[in-house]
DNA sequence: CTGAAAGCGCTTACAG
DNA sequence: CTGAAAGCGCTTACAG
């Protein structure tokens, strides 16, 4: 029923071996190509991607396997990497793990079957560690995560240095007691709450942080139980997008002034975090670049298999708001 | 290099077709099912995704086309999309549009390419008009927007009514001049356009209506020269949630009140409406219904290719908040 | 530059 | 239930 490169050949009265030429970069000339593109009009063929994939033992597919993409974080970043895998004439398969290591085992066979030309993933520290070079057909990107060193090639924000400046700014603007919330699932999680417990002690601060799921119902759960104690913290640097809008959640519910009774500092700049009043002072994370560096790299990986692993860090920017006003 | 069906057949000391079935519903004795098996697991194979489209007729693909993954409403259907998508043993390729009808064209024949069993389409007007039923070798369902009646089946949000609601609560909440910002690209928009309109005439109130590009920059920029005319509306429809926020940021650049000299409402619950102060009237989507129903009607119109054409309409539910207090 | 032929890795009638 | 064989729709050495 479909129209088959074989119709085409018929109609132009070429071999398919001279169709399949013209429509890739294949020797033909103008003459054979014109009269095959004529034919092509004519019969309406859409060549079967299916069938090329096989014969060319090259899928033109790329996987991306991330937590939630209604993270705005990774909406972001998926964007980022679609536009330039269209670009690069290749397809992405997305897929959701939820932090689940079970899911990210299902995921990465699903990408052997498909067998993708690589891989960008966000992994769970789990899955991260357990993950070694070579143990997949393909090459793997990590984003946001990263696992053991030289493992696999990753772009991740520097966490470290980003904890460290929030807290910085906080001290700066008078605050003493800063609590940390971080996410439990991560390896990023762990590196914020490692910079800012060393920009604590770099300060003589003591340190004093809790740890959930990294949502936004979580978070909140979590806040509230630990704002309600009596010794609750006058600042808290929370770990992301989403764990930040249940910490507000959670000022809001024990109707604590921010920053009056409690300072709120954070990770990613989406665009509600400015348009409260006051606005939360967060890291802004180039979210584009993050997407673009792991196409990057990847494409470099594909090109040069045998180079040294790679690890691009990109610095965040803070961008200060309200919600650290001077105590 | 990378292990086959032959070497699992040889492995197990079957026939391939033996392996074929083993793996899939073919009738296969229990004692080879085990000896494929093993053989499976001794040899790490799997299946090559590719080969089996090919052969089998069955790509097990849906595409989804959207206009921008990055607005929260697409977020969330592409979510429901995806989850019943892999529940269902396919899988599900997105594509970001932009609204533009160019890529919109080049999406739906590289769907073609994919032989892809079905297709979730959130199309321009421009596309949707001119779409055809039995123009595509795939069953379409259209989301978010429809097109001519009878061509496709749809799944949409009431949106003359929604509108109309957000009317009927202004005007009982004291306001009479009230304008609405509407999307320039889609049927939605004028739908929502539409029930504005009529709400206002059965109020027996002047509607006065603007267009803009469907962001929230375009909305920003539109709302700012219109607010700052003398004749501005005491209150404001806004077709989406990213063009709400865009009257949000203008509103602020003017340093109107919300409500005092602006009342606000607008389309999707995203968490952050609630956030603001006051919180934003809007009316919510069954964001995760209107994936599912889109997944539903899809099977099943493969089920059924000679069934009519279904359009399925979803209710929103108005949420009433403080930035439409009275005036 | 062009064509005839082989083959990518599966699944599925067809026999038995 | 099982196997030998054909074939899905392409691309790509191999000759010419």
């Amino acid at each position: 029923m479909s129209v088959g490169i074989r119709d085409v050949a018929r109609a132009a009265g070429v071999s398919t071996a001279t169709v399949s030429r013209a429509l890739g970069r294949g020797p033909v000339s103008d003459a054979l190509r014109e009269q095959v593109e004529a034919a092509v009009r004519a019969t309406g063929y859409r060549p079967n991607l299916s069938a090329r994939r096989l014969r060319s033992q090259a899928t033109q597919t790329i996987g991306l396997i991330v937590a939630d993409i209604r993270n705005p974080f990774f909406t972001a970043v998926s964007r980022a990497v679609e536009d330039a895998a269209y670009q690069a004439g290749m397809r992405v398969i997305l897929c959701n793990t939820d932090e689940d290591a079970e899911r990210e085992a299902l995921y990465l066979r699903l990408m052997q079957e498909e067998r993708v030309t690589g891989v960008i993933f966000a992994p769970t520290r789990t899955t991260a560690q357990a993950m070694r070079a070579g143990d997949l057909d393909f090459p793997v990107v990590l984003i946001d995560r990263s696992g053991p060193p030289g493992a696999h090639d990753s772009v991740v924000l520097d966490n470290t240095a980003a904890s460290a400046a929030l807290v910085d700014h906080l001290v700066a603007q008078g605050y003493a007691r800063i609590g940390g919330l971080f996410g439990s699932t991560s390896s990023t999680a762990q590196e914020r709450r490692a910079g800012y417990e060393a920009a604590m002690a770099r300060h003589g601060l003591e340190p004093a942080t809790r740890a959930c799921a990294p949502n936004a119902a979580a978070a909140e759960a979590e806040s509230v139980r630990w704002l309600a104690e009596g010794d609750r913290p006058e600042a808290l640097i929370v770990s992301n997008g989403l764990m930040l809008m249940g910490a507000v959640r959670a000022a809001r519910a024990l109707a604590l002034a921010v920053p009056g009774a409690l300072a709120l500092a954070g990770f990613d700049n989406e665009p509600w975090t400015e348009l409260l009043d006051p606005g939360l002072t967060v890291i802004e994370q180039p979210v584009a670049e993050i997407g673009a560096q792991a196409m990057n790299l990847l494409f470099d990986r594909l090109k040069s298999p045998d180079q040294p692993v790679r690890k691009v860090v990109l610095s965040g920017r803070p961008v200060l708001r309200g919600s650290t006003g001077r105590r």
